[in-house]
DNA sequence: TGCTTAATGTTCATGTTTGAACTATTATGT
DNA sequence: ACATAATAGTTCAAACATGAACATTAAGCA
């Protein structure tokens, strides 16, 4: 049996996985450069967009919504703190944590990179029905989900 | 006018694509773990895949494919190649390119990390249906064709 | 109460990615 | 032919991400 008889590529999920992911590479690579203006990269919209949603979160509940160490956290957020984008409040309740929450100016400056990424993502994802748009959002829902286990 | 009326959040076209990028994170931490016992990293199992499809490439070509820059070429090669995973063999007719061969070894090597990646993408798409994931697909294709011209 | 275990955040060493400057080679235009 | 442009690849320093080891604080339990 010849390991090549099934090669990856003539597997439809395989292919359009790739795909998947191209795409996802080239609108990353996009929206660093729509956002070098601002002085933001696409990794520090993602906390701002994460603090924005989800006041008083804690460093550690951040770096696992975006999918990244505790220790990258504590290296990312003192280019922020510094630019007076956010507050880092130590909790009363646990002196462990330290609470994070956006300042007006981290608010504003999210709003104009938002109108940047959402314009990005408009323009990449144009080619798209409505429901073909929300069945991809749902499929890929799914990944995250599936992927949990393993 | 409230910037605030339209939130990037309330738009489909948003929320879905946050779903993609988290998906392809997902995978991405994924790979990473599972190709560990191979000792190949994901961007290394790219370049192995690229060459085997493309053989005799240019660095540049390469990495135009990877949607890298030329120096990270440089840097990731000498790794593979030193564990003789692939050739880099002076081009007669142009002496400034290298042409990237793969060895046995590194065809080797990469059908065992296919075997690896395919059913990880299998498991990821496997809540979905053929037609969903070639849809899937041929929207992802237009997302990276519409960003080329932005 | 004490002792052990777990959780939060930081530090540090390591490896990766990037872009600008550089060398060598080829293409172009006069 | 010769000067100029462009191209392929390399080098290097800086930015970035990662994971292990660590300090501090909290929780569980005898």
């Amino acid at each position: 049996m010849n390991i090549k008889q099934d090669l990856p590529w003539d597997n439809p999920r395989f292919r359009n996985w790739v795909a998947v992911a191209r795409a996802c590479h080239v609108v990353e690579r996009t929206l660093a450069v729509k956002l070098a203006p601002l002085d933001l990269k696409p990794a520090q919209l993602d906390v701002l967009m994460n603090l924005y949603r989800h006041p008083s979160m804690s460093q550690h509940d951040l770096a696992r919504r975006l999918l990244v160490g505790r220790s990258n956290i504590t290296m990312l957020l003192p280019q922020l703190e510094t630019r007076g984008l956010l507050r880092r409040e130590s909790d009363e309740k646990d002196k462990r944590v330290l609470r994070l929450t956006l300042t007006e100016a981290g608010e504003a400056l999210l709003m104009q990179a938002l109108k940047v990424h959402m314009t990005l993502i408009e323009k990449a994802m144009s080619q798209s029905t409505p429901e073909q748009c929300d069945m991809i959002g749902e499929q890929m829902r799914k990944v995250a989900e599936v992927l949990k286990t393993a």
